[in-house]
DNA sequence: CTGAAAGCGCTTACAG
DNA sequence: CTGAAAGCGCTTACAG
C-alpha cells in the first residue's frame, strides 16, 4: 500500500513534522490552533487514514479482543444465542476504540489443547471464552498471560473472572412460581453434567423443592442430551408430573411436542416452563413461561472487565451474577 | 508488553542476528538446517509468539477482512441467518490465515454515509458487505480504494462483485412445482421493493406464470413488510389462491398462522412454500416446502473472490449465482 | 509551539 | 549460509 497517505506526507506539503501533524491529528497538546486547523484541513482533503496498526506496533497493544466460542455452540440451529451475544459484545467494544474477533474453537483443537491462532500471532489484547469449554483448555486458557474473562460460564477450579447468568437463583424462584400455583409434582429436564448452567438451574429447582418440602425423585430429573451435547429423545416418566422445569426454552419446545404426541395437553394436562426466552419460548404452542436473560447486560460486563483488566493486569472481578427476569405466558396451568 | 519475547531476544542467546531467526522460524531458504532447529527448539522454550502486527506493519497489510451487516439485518430474532454466514466466513477465513472483524452498520451511520472505523482506521484489508445496503451507500463504498464483495445481493448500476443466491431460478423452479401439482392460482407474499433477492423471487414466479400461461394479478401480489423491513401483517386476498409463493420462510411461518385462524388448513385448503430452509421451515406444522440457501458455498465463494482481489487489485468476478436447492416437505397438496 | 531522534518487531534486499 | 542496514507509520520523551 505505496500510495497510502502518510502523517509525514502531510507533514511534508505543510513543511512541518510528522510529530506535530501527529499532535494535530490525536488532538494533542503543542500544536499552535492555527497549524492544526490546517493540517486537519488538508488531511481531510488528501484522504488521508489514520494507520491504526503503527499505534498498535508502537504500544504492543492490538486493541482487538479475540472472543472464543467452541465449536458445539455455534453449530447449526442453536447458534444464535451465542452469536448474539458476540454481536453485542462487538458493538460494544466497537463504542469503546476495540474491535472483536470471533474464534470459533473446534472440537479437535479444543482436545488438542491448541491454543488460537489469535493468541500465537499476538492478534488480540485479551478473551472473552463464551460458552462452556472443558475442564482441560481452561487450564490451558489460565496458563496463558492476557486478561482473559469466562462468558456464561464459570469452573469452580478456575478463578478466572466469570459472567453467568443467576440461574441458579432464576430457577428457584420459576419452581417457586409453579408452586405458588398448586404445582407439587415436578420434575426436572436437563443433562446435570453437561454444563455449569444446566447444573445451576437444577440446584436452583432442587432448592424449591426442598424450602417446599418435597423430596428429590430420580425419576423426575429427565435426561435431554448426551456428553456431546446432542439433543437425545426425551423419555416421560411412567408417573406423569404436574409441572416440568426444563433447562432450555428448545428442550422444553421439544418436550411440548412430546407431551402432545403422546396424547397430553400443555397447559391443561400439564405444565412446562423453559428457561432463554428465545425463539422457541413463543414458537411454541402455548408460548412458554421462561426466564428472560439479559443478553445485553452481559455483554456490556464482559466488555468492561476485560477492558479493565486491560489497564490493571491484577484487577479481577470474581464470579458475577446477572439476574434473569421472569417471563410469564400461557403455559403455567393454577391447579 | 515489554516482557514478550522478540526474535531479537532468541538471536542474541543464540549469539546470531534476527535475521536469521526470522528465516528460520519462517521456514526461508538460507539457514542451516542444524540451526534452524536450534533456533526452533529455542523460540519454543521461551515461549516465543510471532507478531503478526509486525509483518502486517511493514506489508501494509492487516489480514483482516470486515464483515459488515446492516443493524436491521442483525437485529434480533431473524439475526441467525447473517450471522451464521458470518461464522462461516470467518472459519473458512482462518484457515487462510486471516481474520474476519463483524461490523454491525448502524441506521444511523448508513443514513449518513459514515464509513465504517475499521476501514478509516486501516484495521481491514477487503470489506465483504452482508446484507442489502442503501443506494446512497453502496455508492460511498463503491468509492473506497479497497477490495470489496457484496454478499446475498447486488446493485443493478454497480459494478462491484457479487455473490447472491440464484433466486430467480429458485422460485422459478418451486413456482414450476407448484403446477405441476395441479395448483393454478397462485400468490407470492413479499415487498417487491425491498431487497433484489426478493424482487428476483418475484421475478422468478413470475417467469413460470408467463410459462404456464397465467395472467399476474395484483391481488395476488402481497405485501409483507413496511420500508424499513419490519413485518407487517398479512392481509389475505379476497378469494383465496391455492398456493402462495412466500419470500422467505418466517413470512411463510407468519402466513400459515394467519390462514389457520382463518380457518383453513395448510396443505389442505390451500398450499404454501417458502425459502431459505431455515429454522421456521422446520417448525411450522406443516413442515415447509422450500429453498436451501448454500450458506457454505457463498462464504467460500465470497473469501476466495476478496482474497484474489487482495492479490490482482483488477480482478473482477460479476454477478455469481449459487444454486439453491429444493427441500421437499408436506405443505403442498396436490391437487 | 515545534521537531530530531529513537523505537515498536518484523522483513526485504543486498552484501559478504 | 549469515547478517548489517533500512524501512513499514506512528508516538514518546526530550531538547530547543
Amino acid at each position: 500500500m505505496k500510495n497510502n497517505v502518510t502523517m509525514r506526507d502531510i507533514a511534508d506539503k505543510l513543511g512541518v513534522s510528522s510529530v506535530t501533524v501527529s499532535k494535530a491529528l490525536n488532538d494533542k497538546e503543542g500544536v499552535g490552533e492555527e497549524l492544526k486547523l490546517k493540517i486537519k484541513a488538508l488531511a481531510e482533503q488528501m484522504g488521508y487514514r489514520y494507520n491504526a496498526m503503527a499505534k498498535s506496533m508502537k504500544e504492543g497493544l492490538s486493541y482487538n479482543i479475540g472472543v472464543i466460542i467452541p465449536e458445539r455452540f455455534a453449530g447449526t440451529e442453536q447458534s444464535s444465542f451465542y452469536l448474539n451475544v458476540y454481536k453485542s459484545i462487538t458493538k460494544i467494544l466497537e463504542n469503546k476504540g476495540y474491535y472483536g474477533i470471533l474464534n470459533i474453537l473446534s472440537h479437535s483443537d479444543e482436545k488438542q489443547l491448541n491454543l488460537p491462532r489469535i493468541y500465537n500471532e499476538n492478534k488480540v489484547d485479551g478473551f472473552i471464552i463464551l460458552g462452556q469449554i472443558s475442564k482441560a483448555y481452561i487450564q490451558k486458557i489460565q496458563e496463558i498471560d492476557i486478561p482473559k474473562v469466562f462468558l456464561d460460564f464459570y469452573d469452580e477450579h478456575a478463578d478466572i473472572d466469570s459472567i453467568t447468568t443467576d440461574n441458579f437463583y432464576a430457577a428457584y424462584e420459576l419452581t417457586n412460581y409453579l408452586f405458588r400455583n398448586g404445582h407439587q409434582e415436578i420434575a426436572y429436564v436437563g443433562n446435570l453434567y453437561s454444563t455449569s448452567s444446566i447444573q445451576d438451574r437444577f440446584l436452583g429447582y432442587y432448592k424449591s423443592l426442598l424450602e417446599h418440602g418435597r423430596l428429590l425423585k430420580q425419576e423426575f430429573i429427565i435426561n435431554d442430551r448426551d456428553e456431546e451435547g446432542t439433543y437425545i429423545d426425551i423419555k416421560l416418566p411412567e408417573t406423569l408430573p404436574t409441572a416440568f422445569v426444563c433447562n432450555c426454552d428448545q428442550v422444553a419446545h421439544n418436550l411440548v411436542q412430546k407431551l402432545n404426541k403422546a396424547g397430553y395437553k400443555v397447559p391443561e394436562d400439564c405444565s412446562v416452563v423453559g428457561f432463554d426466552n428465545d425463539l422457541y419460548a413463543t414458537i411454541t404452542d402455548p408460548a412458554l413461561t421462561t426466564v428472560e436473560v439479559d443478553i445485553e447486560q452481559m455483554a456490556t460486563n464482559s466488555v468492561n472487565f476485560i477492558l479493565e483488566k486491560l489497564k490493571d493486569k491484577n484487577k479481577t472481578f470474581g464470579r458475577v451474577l446477572v439476574k434473569g427476569k421472569i417471563i410469564y405466558r400461557n403455559s403455567v396451568q393454577k391447579l
